[in-house]
DNA sequence: TTGGAAAGTCAACAAGGCTGACATAAACTG
DNA sequence: CAGTTTATGTCAGCCTTGTTGACTTTCCAA
């Protein structure tokens, strides 16, 4: 086991990293464990509802930016837009959605959680938010800096954009 | 924008910790994004070969815990023993994987990886590595503690468990 | 020795990705 | 104004990967 990996330099200027393909794994495989946790709340909740993880994905970003379009959540979801409309046709369907043809651009539609959507989405958002406050809480301030900073260098540098987009401002 | 939220106490003893809705937003949306990019290499190797990534978890647990049995894949994995036998079939059927039936109780299957099995895993988790290794070094090594440390306060007990049995030995 | 539990397989269905083709309306451009 | 591009929606069909139900083989314990 532990196989020796050469050819590993360069910090951010403060130090060598000398990263062993076995390190890398365990990297690997808690983001693949991490991740099951971090969806496992919201799938128990959208399962009564009879939703999967593509209807939380478009309510997570409709509450984040109301008023989005669909061509602005497709660019953010990487999906087709196909499949990106079935979900949000059974969301507007059942009431949790709401799209208003734009008025600057009427080719444009506008999106916006209802107040029924707009309770599911905290019912979602408050069972992550917990999962991730008692994460961080756990492994304290200087781990979350951590976490961020290598969770940000780890995406692709499109989806960075989105990532940064959606913040109050710069950091 | 920016609410406040009260009720956040406790650091790991070292400070408190005023964690506010849009903080944990942003860690939300950092998973969502990172594991995007974190299976983005992986996913365009797989489609060259008409796989998905059901085939990559089951190659990458076969590989890293040679001998397995079905059943401990099927609770590592998390999915039925239905899907994951289809996935299996077909690995089995192109020769990515030796499937032995167990000399001690022959109702289990060992299995293994096949040398060709093993090209593909390799392939697979270079390019996986790649990216991990860019990020850790560009997060630098205090970063990739913290990473490690929220992630595994993320898992599900179940699933920290098997991540922690995958290392060499403790830590 | 026999009945239940456990491991694995086969069949059928559903969610949610995908591509391709096409329709409509609005906006833009020469 | 004619023609093109853009934004969106829809239909049809395919694939992966999840699900449940029914079944076989093997093991083990009463």
């Amino acid at each position: 086991m532990a196989d020796r990996n050469a050819a590993n330099l360069m910090g951010r200027g403060e130090s060598l990293l000398f990263l062993t393909d076995d390190q890398l794994r365990r990297g690997i495989e808690a983001m693949f464990f991490a991740y099951r946790g971090f969806t496992a709340d919201p799938d128990r909740i959208l399962q009564e509802y009879g939703y999967g993880r593509a209807h939380h994905r478009a309510i997570h970003f409709i509450n984040r930016s109301p008023g989005t379009t669909v061509n602005n959540l497709l660019s953010i979801l990487g999906v087709t837009k196909q499949s990106l409309n079935r979900v949000l046709r059974t969301l507007v369907e059942d009431g949790l959605v709401d799209s208003r043809v734009g008025t600057r651009d009427k080719r444009e539609r506008h999106l916006h959680l209802t107040e029924k959507g707009a309770a599911l989405e905290r019912a979602l958002s408050e069972a992550q938010r917990n999962r991730m406050r008692d994460a961080f809480r756990a492994a304290g301030p200087e781990a979350v800096a951590g976490f961020r900073a290598v969770l940000e260098q780890m995406m692709d540098p499109d989806m960075k954009r989105h990532y940064l987009d959606g913040g109050d401002g710069p950091r």
